[in-house]
DNA sequence: CCGGAGTATGCACACAGTGCAAAATGCACA
DNA sequence: TGTGCATTTTGCACTGTGTGCATACTCCGG
């Protein structure tokens, strides 16, 4: 990594948190490009080398809380069982959650400030999600990922964490977790019921 | 009603409609609003009369989808119970979809020329689909709308039907036939999980 | 026929985003 | 150290969306 690629990813953060900082002051819609970016001391000009719209910027400081999942399935990867990880990484994103209340107010107003922002980061981090989690659902079931019954077990999963994350920012630390499980027991007693089935289905 | 509303309305539809067929020709992002417009025999201002904003001419123009499952539950409310329903729904969508391929056709295009703008008629249904289906559960499961439980197992429903609307588009309708039959099995089968081990949970 | 409510339109403007070319900056090499 | 090259920054002009405001039009009841 060159200096000057290591420097433009700094400025790229500085200005991300810049912008994120008035997104949730002012709200999204009444911060223009021109403000950002002569808070963060870069040209307006500049702002779009680095971020393709104003909306990339806010979506880009927001992009950390799936890196802890992402980290989580790739290093418990097929030790333990698919729920047993996931529910270790609930605790673990709960504690993150605790330890980070002011950046999540933060992203709270902004993403009351537009709805629209809002729906999007949600299915990012779903799709991201998606992405993630099926591969280790279709070892699990023994099929190929693009197969449909994995899909819809994705699907089912990925459902039951939207859920989730939308309850989470008014609840209390310990009720989430407590929904978390109660997700994550439906989700268990849906994956055994797949896997019984299984032997019988064979499109 | 009277005559004025109801010629706006006409001229809505006519609007949505034109839009329509110039995104499906020409891709959403190469359509000026001004040409809308023209297209409707009307002046660029008077279009942000009928519309907040292009998109919402774009989104108008596919709301007509819901509008089915949202009379069948309605109409066939609590006669017999919630699976059986959206299975007759199912049935009904998918014969729906046969009889209007070249309209189908339009929207894949327009959603192929603007992700973004799939992602959020995607998001609009699954929300709609929500509204709709959330009182049904409850009732079906005694308990109030706003139940952790509720929403889980709301969750789970919209999560299957968000995996089986974005397959549809790439199946034959006897295969998405068979794939809605085994999300709605997997739904069954959580379904009866939850009643079963409902008398327990008591928040 | 008239006055007023609801609607259409034109005009000016703020802001997002893009192409282009000039200027600034940092890096390697003589 | 100075010089040439590549990357990056910036200004400028332009397209397109969306909005506020004032004006003109249309249709309705009196």
């Amino acid at each position: 990594m060159d200096l000057r690629s290591r420097r433009r990813l700094q400025v790229r953060r500085d200005v991300a948190e810049k912008a994120a900082r008035l997104f949730a002051e002012r709200g999204y819609e009444h911060v223009t490009v021109a403000e950002i970016a002569a808070a963060a001391g870069i040209s307006r000009r500049t702002f779009f080398t680095h971020f393709a719209s104003k909306e990339e910027a806010a979506l880009a400081s927001a992009a950390d809380v799936l890196e802890s999942l992402q980290r989580s399935l790739s290093a418990k990867k097929s030790e333990i069982s698919f729920t047993s990880v996931v529910r270790d990484n609930v605790s673990e994103l709960i504690a993150w959650h605790e330890h980070h209340a002011e950046l999540l107010e933060q992203r709270r107003r902004i993403a009351l400030s537009n709805p629209d922002l809002a729906a999007k980061v949600a299915a990012a981090r779903t799709q991201a999600e998606r992405d993630m989690v099926t591969p280790h659902l279709a070892a699990e079931l023994g099929l190929p990922p693009d197969h449909h019954t994995v899909m819809l077990v994705v699907g089912a999963f990925t459902g039951l964490g939207d859920v989730l994350m939308s309850r989470a920012p008014d609840l209390l630390p310990a009720d989430v977790a407590t929904l978390a499980d109660e997700a994550l027991d439906l989700f268990e007693a849906l994956l055994l019921r797949v896997k019984q089935t299984l032997p019988g289905t064979s499109i």
